[in-house]
DNA sequence: CGAGGTCAAGGGGTC
DNA sequence: GACCCCTTGACCTCG
């Protein structure tokens, strides 16, 4: 089973390359010239942009082909108060710039917008904002040159005290949203509402991957062996073009244990590969640590230790049992 | 110049 | 139903 490993944003050891920096509409209301203020505003995006390539540079040093890519590259993108601000014309260069940087070296870029994202709700307004920042992330994977298809992971919503009704909810909002959004979406299970088997529930009714994350799972589940339902959750990717993939990460202590850690527990995660093994050909592991680049660094430096991994390069191995 | 406060947002939990 | 907590990195203010 060939498993490679990947990270999240941004970079502990390139320094002063954040793809996030931003403006808050405090700010931006305080600024008396507005259009200055639209004109900083880019500038910022553009900035981000840069150090959004600065980083798949570094990646590619470090043979690592798999990131995701942060969903604050363009701050108050999707502000009300500032629908007149066409902002993708200035960046189309430099995110096609990005995107051939990206299909040169075969890497695998996606998204994952924070969760105020929310499609299941019963308020129109807020699905209409959630879709309008869907549709953001669309065009940035288009001026990327990326076939947007199962590369944004969502979460299931809010459980509202009525979680059945909320599933059925996220199933009939899903059922009006444009074809291309869509296509374009995974589901994950969370750490405190929607569990890997009601995910993986809906994932099936809508025939939409799953994105299994091993954390949230055992912090919060109905049923605790995911492996029984592993198959079906393997079978959700059948129709995708891209290998499975999955998010990793570890409890940072007893206190609280939903926090996410510096680094990964490299015990529990051969065990989970030992769980699935067998059943794909290859899994992408998205590493959600605090500590990023250094702690997928970590991770393959202790798996070098381990006879049942072979090591391919700075980010991927086989693993075989 | 570093520590601590603020910014954004919706959901969850508590009383 | 009022309140505060969760999450995140960046930015801002204060001493």
């Amino acid at each position: 089973m060939l498993v490679r490993l990947g990270y999240v944003a941004m970079s502990v050891h390139l320094q002063n390359a954040s793809p996030s920096q931003t403006m808050t509409f405090a700010q931006f209301k305080r600024t008396e010239d507005r259009n200055a203020a639209l004109r900083k505003l880019e500038r910022i995006s553009l900035s981000n942009l840069e150090n959004c390539l600065r980083l798949l540079k570094h990646n590619k040093a470090y043979d690592i082909s798999f990131f995701r890519l942060s969903s604050k590259l363009i701050p108050l993108a999707n502000h009300e108060e500032l629908l007149d601000w066409d902002y993708l014309p200035p960046l189309k260069q430099s995110l096609g710039v990005i995107g051939d940087f990206v299909n040169k070296n075969q890497m695998r870029v996606d998204f994952h917008p924070d969760h105020f994202v929310i499609l299941n709700s019963e308020d129109k307004d807020l699905l209409k904002a959630s879709l309008k920042t869907l549709r953001m992330h669309y065009q940035l994977l288009k001026l990327m040159k990326q076939n947007p298809e199962h590369r944004c992971v969502l979460h299931v919503g809010g459980g509202y005290n009525d979680k059945e009704k909320a599933l059925e909810q996220l199933i009939e909002n899903f059922s009006v949203i444009p074809t291309s959004l869509q296509k374009m979406l995974l589901f994950e299970n969370d750490d405190t509402t929607f569990t890997f088997d009601e995910t993986l529930f809906v994932c099936e009714k809508l025939d939409v991957p799953v994105v299994f994350d091993y954390h949230h799972h055992l912090v919060h589940h109905t049923n605790e062996s995911w492996t029984s339902n592993w198959e079906r959750a393997v079978k959700t990717w059948r129709h995708s073009n891209l290998p499975m993939k999955m998010h990793i990460s570890s409890q940072r202590d007893e206190k609280d244990i939903r926090a996410h850690a510096d680094y990964i527990d490299t015990k529990q995660f051969l065990e989970f590969l030992n769980g699935i093994n067998g059943s794909v050909d290859q899994i992408d592991c998205m590493i959600e640590a605090k500590k990023k680049d250094d702690a997928l660094f970590r991770l393959m430096k202790d798996l070098k230790m381990e006879s049942s991994v072979e090591i391919i390069n700075g980010s991927s191995f086989y693993f075989k049992p």
